[in-house]
DNA sequence: GTCTATACCACGATAGAC
DNA sequence: GTCTATCGTGGTATAGAC
């Protein structure tokens, strides 16, 4: 098993992430080196610098894709025309589901916001702010329709993003519950919270 | 305004304390140095060791006091024995109240878990888990008097938690909301999804 | 494209003077 | 109790050979 020298750009790029996504998750954005990173990748940490520019840049760019494909994930199972209550347990299994299976993603983009510079910090926020409007739209028809009783749809919507990312906190798959069961359990609770 | 040598151990032990809760919450626990502490305190990087063994142990009694105190200010305000709805309203005002008079300690507590040796953590996981317990068990007897209609207890209460610790992330005091205003809606929703 | 080697800096922690 | 000085380690990032 000696070291590969040669060209491998397209698969070190790919492994740089996912190195970098599970090591961030695990230990935190500040307590992870480059030559952690590198060493997980199987190279030297001078060579990660052909694919990123420095290790801020790699932080914005996993919690950019991130945003990004959680926003398009959401559009694509766009739901067609339909009752409120519909629509928002079909975001709420959506929800579940998503996060589920990308909990390192999911840890970073929530935990390293701190960790990024003013400007990305931004970045991120708007793309945050732009789910979370998806799920007050969908309460607020719902209000209109008359099938739910809220409050204040904007403090609904945060607190009802708050309970179901929580699942990630405890859920492993395999264990006591399955995924769908789980799902069932918190749209129960879900839909009785905006009071339908 | 020189500096200032001599004994002064009874304050600069709750400075050193107050200092890295705060620099820890903004920035995380292995992005802040001992020297940025001491700079704070106002004191070399040195003097620190005076108050504590090392690094990792400064976290963990910053964690374990925010815990302890968190379990003793709820057995404190203990309710008498009345309706688990009460009960629940009482839990529920009391965590939004408490959590958002100690932003940096919560956040501390929740996002550095990760940065304990495994022996700490487990320390900590216990107290949390003490906690969540109370919140069961309100939820069990409102499920055993009849006034509550829940699938899973367990999934309940930590949906719950991480509904009303999620205000923490958006509430400042002084803001559109009184605290006040926030716990009702929060108790209307908390209620509703109890299947009150 | 990856390597070795290294510049340069900051880290946690300790020793010993005051 | 706090200071200055320092040890040993490991950090990010770059230079230049292959």
């Amino acid at each position: 098993m000696a070291r590969k020298p040669g060209s491998r750009a397209d698969i070190t790029g790919p492994r740089l992430r996912e190195a970098a996504l599970r090591l961030f998750a695990r230990h935190g954005y500040a307590a992870v080196s480059m030559r952690q990173i590198a060493r997980e990748v199987g190279v030297q940490a001078g060579a990660l610098y052909q694919y990123i520019d420095d290790k801020q840049s790699l932080l914005f760019e996993l919690m950019r894709s991130h945003m990004e494909e959680l926003l398009d994930a959401w559009a694509a199972s766009a739901p067609a025309p339909q009752a409120a209550l519909d629509r928002l347990e079909q975001f709420a299994r959506f929800h579940i589901r998503f996060h589920a299976a990308r909990a390192d993603a999911v840890f970073v983009s929530y935990m390293e916001l701190r960790n990024l510079e003013p400007m990305h910090f931004e970045a991120i926020e708007a793309l945050r702010r732009r789910y979370e409007t998806e799920l007050e739209a969908i309460l607020r028809d719902g209000q209109a329709e008359g099938s739910m009783s809220l409050p204040d749809t904007k403090l609904a919507a945060m607190a009802l993003i708050a309970m179901l990312t929580g699942v990630n906190t405890w859920f492993r798959e395999g264990g006591r519950l399955s995924r769908e069961k789980v799902e069932d359990i918190y749209i129960d609770m879900v839909r009785k919270a905006v009071g339908a």
